[in-house]
DNA sequence: AGGTCGGCCTGGCAGC
DNA sequence: TGCTGCCAGGCCGACC
């Protein structure tokens, strides 16, 4: 499912393929991507204008156009932003499609319809958008052990919960949190005001290491997840745990265990990841 | 306030 | 074999 590092594979591919080219039109063929809005209102206010950036910002994608007119797309579980795909036919489970100068196009395809759509109107709707449901950027500078520190300081949740929350750190979902709480030798039950000082700080690095080896293997194809051109990414080979219930561990090959936490699918090795206080389980 | 849980949605697969 | 039903999960809203 596209976290951080799939989105950023797709806006390096897509970035210069439509900087500086016109969004000729918008065809929102699934109403639910824009909900609330009339997908005519959408379609209205974008078409035409020239596209200044393709950005990223947590797991958001964002076409920036001209007259700070935006639309930040979120992938959600199953979507995926294809460029040029056959031009007779529509892919499968086509939903948006932005269509480019000289007919070229990027197809917003998305199986399960969890994706959506926001237009903002101005810049300042965008970093309102971002302020309000986004938390530090962890591949920027800001991501630091104390900033970390001191946004764990006092949270009784889980420490896999909390690093699943967007307002806390943005980008990092079910597959790098557990990745990352592995490498960082860290049970994702833990609560996240528990944890001493240089785990935090571990866990920040393993953080940062995760997504920057998901971006450099192209993200990871699980599901559905695809780059651009239709090639799938790579990292899901390169899990230590994630999905690899009854696998050894790499590091002291205790069998890999598969627990809830947060609600979701939780992968981890019971002895490089110790179990907080009473017993396993 | 802050944490937990159900609903959204559909392809894939376990189970009969 | 073919059908049913359950599960995955990011995010939001409802609840405690």
């Amino acid at each position: 499912m596209p976290e951080l590092p799939e989105v950023e594979t797709i806006r390096r591919q897509l970035a210069p393929l439509v900087e500086g080219r016109t969004l000729e039109a918008l065809t929102v063929a699934d109403a639910r991507w824009c909900d609330p809005l009339d997908p005519r209102e959408v379609e209205a206010a974008v078409g035409g204008r020239a596209v200044r950036a393709l950005s990223r910002r947590g797991k958001y994608l964002t076409w920036e156009l001209a007259g700070g007119v935006s639309v930040a797309c979120h992938l959600r579980m199953t979507g995926t932003m294809l460029y040029d795909p056959p031009p007779d036919q529509d892919p499968p489970h086509a939903r948006v499609t932005f269509l480019l100068e000289e007919g070229h196009r990027v197809v917003f395809c998305d199986p399960r319809r969890f994706g959506t759509g926001e237009l903002l109107l101005g810049s300042a709707a965008l970093e309102a958008f971002h302020a309000a449901r986004l938390g530090v950027e962890p591949l920027s500078e800001a991501f630091t052990a104390a900033h970390l520190r001191s946004l764990a300081r006092g949270r009784r949740a889980p420490v896999k919960a909390f690093l699943l929350d967007q307002t806390k750190v943005a980008g990092v979902g079910n597959i790098y949190a557990d990745e990352a709480l592995f490498r960082a030798r860290i049970h994702p039950l833990r609560p996240a005001g528990a944890l001493r000082g240089a785990q935090l700080g571990a866990l920040r690095d393993a953080v940062v290491a995760v997504l920057e080896a998901g971006i450099d293997a192209g993200g990871a194809s699980i599901d559905d997840f695809r780059h651009a051109d239709g090639v799938q990414g790579s990292f899901q080979h390169a899990f230590l745990v994630h999905r690899r219930a009854g696998e050894p561990c790499p590091t002291c090959g205790t069998p890999i265990r598969k627990l809830v936490a947060a609600g979701r699918g939780t992968y981890v090795c019971e002895r490089c990841q110790p179990v907080p206080r009473r017993r396993s389980r």
